[in-house]
Formats: structure tokens, sequence, C-alpha cells
RNA sequence: GGUCUCAUGGUCAAUCGGUUAAGACAUCGCCCUUUCACGGCGAAGUGAGGGGUUCGACUCCCCUUGAGACUACCA
């Protein structure tokens, strides 16, 4: 009774009953196995890749089921949320190629029938809840100042259950009605707590769909529900919505684990069934130390999901280095179904790896690589422009205005059943394919080979006519090649390398210095055919 | 400190008690193309340590060690 009369003098306005509330929130019909999951970001301008993992779990989660997967703002902790965050939030899942089943639009209309899908747009629904537990006295106001930095009142109230004798309880946990009005006249504003039930000795058990079971001591925290400003943390919200929305699996990075007691009291409390959880590991880096650590949005460029647009790394190279992390069954089968797109991979639920990936930039690149060799001429045309017009807006006037000569370098190599496989991103090509802008400076030419450079050169330059064909280009460069004294026959050159000033392996290095200003380029009679005679003719006028 | 999680080569990893311990990336070598690549072939490299259980353990159990995470009116 009493605690009834402190839930009306703590809520008066809150008229909305739990019952009603479920009422509102149906039981999903699902079909056997169809999973329902959801991304739940907060709005802080950014996404990190570990939330964007965890997102993509449970993506493929619901699915490789057929299920339901919607997207919940949780932006309950104003002090975090930036203007504009939504957007951002919209525009990497969009530029992913999420689908999102069930949200809210930008505009405010929710999509699905389990919104708000905003959870501050909620807050009636919180307090309902907040409201019920007061009224069974499973909650309790709390009308300390706000506990951080106050060590007292946090050791207060870790050594509740050990000091009872003493009565040093939590000073508000067993206020009485009259107690709690005089602070309500006093206008003092005031947070919702749970009375855990527990004394610290307790264990709890869960399950985890990565980790199996895991057993735990239970909480015994009187942790917040609603913050003074009438706002769920994290917790409440979590329990509520989840509940409320349906979702059958819960998936988050695995720093949730040691929370998740409090979850299960906190389901309890509320009557509520437990959900399934999905504990992902975090993404990690090598520390200087040679240490794993968390990858970090403050050291590392590539935690944030912009980076990859910076780079112009495709998008679904990303999607398919994580799905190889989630399930490294990917790899395999993307072996044996080279050209399929990844969303036809079908993987069981139990299959997700538990330890915490290091992340690897260099075997990201690795799938770039071939991601970007399967694309033609125009379509990396397209996506070079696309990426310069966001990001090198010159560059982008530049291949508006030569897209011919731009397509046919793009386009060397790439046809065929083995196209090169050196273009990791957009943001690296310009570097790439520098000679193709620019004459090339010759520092590639080592110091002793200098005047045999300087020999070669004139005398190529001397008998240079335009090729039409790769083999016409090369006949012309092993014959010049000959007369000097290199080796035209390579069998003879590694029999008697000391007779020889070389093969024509060296000649041709020579020309593809003099052509791009490196060792390495793609197929040179390519490059030539791109750059035009006269251009050609100039660049191979050169002394070093 | 307490609680929890994890532990196969440099990195990502397969094996769900029976074995020459897959494969991918990276590294190195060879072949092909008398060029650069691509491609093909090959090499090197791993079960943290110690106890059990078992005919047999990388696989199950325990301890140690190491690493990570959590321990807010943040998520």
């Amino acid at each position: 009774m009493e605690y009834q009369k402190i839930a009306e003098l703590l809520f008066p306005d809150v008229k909305l009953t739990c019952e009603e509330i479920f009422a509102k929130y149906p039981k999903r019909n699902l079909k056997e196995g169809q999973v329902v999951s959801r991304f739940a970001p907060s709005p802080t301008g950014f996404i990190h890749i570990g939330n964007f993992f965890q997102m993509f779990i449970s993506y493929n989660l619901t699915r490789v089921s057929d299920g339901v997967f919607f997207l919940r703002i949780e932006d309950t902790d104003s002090k975090r949320e930036k203007e504009g965050a939504i957007d951002v939030v919209f525009e990497i899942l969009n530029r992913f190629g999420i689908k999102i089943d069930e949200y809210q639009t930008l505009d405010g209309k929710d999509i699905g029938n389990y919104g708000p899908y905003v959870q501050s747009q909620r807050v009636e629904i919180y307090k309902a809840f907040a409201k019920k537990l007061v009224a069974e006295g499973k909650a309790f106001p709390c009308f300390c100042k706000k506990t951080e930095g106050k060590e007292d009142v946090l050791k207060l109230r870790e050594n509740k259950f050990q000091n009872d004798d003493e009565k040093e309880y939590d000073p508000c946990r067993d206020l009485s009605f009259e107690e709690v009005k005089k602070h309500i006249d006093n206008g003092e504003k005031f947070a919702i707590r749970l009375k855990t039930k527990n004394t610290g000795k307790e264990r709890v058990k869960f399950y985890d769909l990565i980790k199996g079971e895991i057993e735990a001591k239970a909480n015994a925290k009187d942790f917040v529900l609603l913050k003074n400003d009438g706002i769920p943390p994290y917790a409440f919200a979590h329990a509520i919505d989840d509940t409320l929305m349906g979702t059958t699996i819960v998936v988050r990075g695995e720093d949730y684990i040691g929370s998740t007691p409090m979850h299960i009291e906190l389901f309890e409390a509320l009557g509520f069934k437990p959900t399934v959880y999905c504990h992902n590991p975090l993404i990690c880096k090598l520390g200087d130390n040679g240490n794993k650590r968390k990858i970090s949005k403050r050291y590392d460029p590539e935690a944030d999901m912009r980076y990859y647009f910076e780079q112009g790394i495709p998008t679904t190279a990303v999607l398919e280095y994580l799905l190889g992390i989630i399930n490294s069954g990917f790899e395999i089968w993307r072996m044996k179904n080279p050209d399929a797109d990844f969303n036809e991979f079908k993987f069981g639920i139990n299959d997700i790896t538990a330890v915490a990936p290091i992340f690897d930039l260099v075997k990201l690149a690795d799938i770039s690589k071939n991601v970007i060799s399967r694309l033609s001429a125009e379509e990396l045309y397209d996506s070079w422009l696309n990426w310069a017009e966001e990001f090198d807006k010159s560059l982008a006037a530049w291949l508006k205005e030569n897209k011919a000569y731009a397509i046919s370098f793009l386009g060397i190599d790439r046809s065929g059943a083995k196209p090169r496989k050196d273009i990791a991103n957009m943001s690296m090509i310009k570097e790439y394919f520098s000679y193709m802008f620019f004459r090339p400076t010759l520092d590639e030419v080592a110091e002793e080979d200098k005047d045999k450079f300087n020999e070669f050169m004139a005398a190529y330059q001397k008998a240079f006519t335009f090729p039409s064909s790769n083999e016409e280009w090369f006949a012309l460069v092993k014959e010049v090649a000959g007369g000097l004294g290199y080796a035209t026959d390579n069998k003879a050159y590694k029999a008697n390398p000391e007779v020889f000033k070389g093969n024509v392996a060296k000649a041709c290095e020579f020309v593809r210095v003099a052509i791009t200003g490196r060792k390495n380029s793609p197929t040179l009679y390519e490059i030539i055919k791109s750059l035009g005679e006269k251009e050609t003719r100039e660049r191979l006028n050169v002394k070093k």
C-alpha cells in the first residue's frame, strides 16, 4: 500500500498501464527459427567498427533465417548526442546496402508496428514500467545527488549487505512515504533504482549464442532505472524495448557480458521472459607493446566507418572481410563461388567465432583488390569518379573532362580471365597511375646502371617507331638491346651472364622507368598506347 | 583488487577424442610471360605451460600463465 502511494506520488502524470502498453505490442507471428534482431546505435555522429560488426552479425542472423531486422535509435544520453547523427546512421547503412525492415524515418514516421523506434519518444513507456516496479516495491526513488565521484555514497551502496547491523544502508533504499514526500515537496529531483533482491552471494546463468552457458555472480546493485531527468540508461530501456519489440536475439559487444546479470534481474523483476544473447568478440588492434587492445576511434582511423568511404574501399570488400571474421566458412565458400553475391552465403547461427580478432588491413586490401579486379574499366571509372566527387573535387573535374583517356588506362590488363589485382582502393589510383598525369622522374634507375640506361635509351629512342601491337613493341626492344650486347636468348644469359650487358628484362626495365618512373607497372605497350605517340616519344628522350 | 571472457603458425582460422594438424592473407623460392603483374607449383612457420580423464587429446576436466573486457544517473 505504502509502495503504491509512493508510486503515485512520484508519477502522478503517468496514467498508462503496463497492460495497455502490452496490448499495443502484440507478439510477433514468427515461423520456427526466424530471428528478430536489431541495430541499436547511439547517435554520436559516427559509427564505430565494433558497432558495425555487431550490426552486421545481427543483420546476417536475420538474413539467413528470413527474420526481421530493425533499427532502434538509442538517444537516451543527451550529453553524447550530436546534431545530424541519425543521418549518419542511415547514410552508412545505405552505403553498405544494409536493408532494414523496421525503423523511424528522418521525418519521424515509424515503419513497422513496434515503434516508436527512437528511445527518446518512449519515455512514457519507461515511466509506466518504472511506476509499476515502485508500486510493487521492486524499485525506489533515490534523491542522492548524482553519484559520479561521490565515493562515500557508492561505498555505502556496495556494503549495504555486509553492514546491516550498523544500518549503513543505502540512504534512499527504504524511505517511507512521508520521507519521500518531504523530498518531493522540497522540489528535489530523483532517480529510480532497482531494489535488488540479491545479497551478492547468488549466481545466475544465462545463455549466450557464442559462448554457450555463462554462469556469473548475480547482480547485487541497486542500479539506476530512470535517471533524474526521467530518461532510462541502457539497461532499463534494453529490457523493455527488446521485450516489447519482440527481439529474439540480442547481439551486442562482449563488453556487455559483465552487465548481463543486471539485465537478467531486471527482466525477472519486470516479469519478462529472458532473451537469448549473442555477445560478439571485440575487434582489436595490435598495440605498441605487442598486445591486443580494443580498436579505438582515437588512435585508429579505421575504427570509424567513414574511413572506408574516405579511402574508397569498396563496401562489399569491407562486408566480405567482416563476414569472414564472423564465420570463416565464408572464405571457403567465396573461393568456390568467386562471382556470387555474398548474400547467398548461409551459415548456422551457432557458427560465430568467439575470439577477438586483430583487424587486418592487409587482408582487407587483398579482398578489396579482388573485388576491384572484377570491375570493368567503365565500372572502375564510375566508382573512381564517384569517390572523387566526394573527396577530390579537382580530380573529379579532370576525370569528367578526360573520360575516354581515363577509361583507356584504367582498362589496362583488366579484361581477360586473369585481371591484375593491384588496386586496393579509390584513393590510391591517382598515385598509382601518376605517370598517366605527369612525366615521371628517373629515381628508380640505379646509379650503377646510369650509363647503360643512357646508352640504351639513346639507341631505343632513335630506333623507335610507334608500335601497333605488343609483339611489335617488344620486338623492337629486343632488337635494340641485342645490338648493344644484351642477351636476346635468356638461356644463354643465364648460363653466362657476365658475357652480356644484361638481358632483355633489363632493357624492358629501362623503358618502363623512362615511361612510368617505376619498375612495376601494367603492360607497357598498353600504357604507350594510352599515352599516344607524341608523349611517348618525349618520355623516351631522357637522360639520367 | 573483484567479476567475466578468450588462448592452434606473423594475422584470420579448420578440426566438434583417432592425426602428414585444412585453407586464406603476409613472407620466401621456383615456373610461366625473354618486361611488370596475374596465374601455377613449392618452402618455412602453430596446438602457452603443467597436471589429470582415456587404449588414444589440439579437442573433455583442473591448475598456472598470458591477454582482453567490465566494475557510471555512458552505451
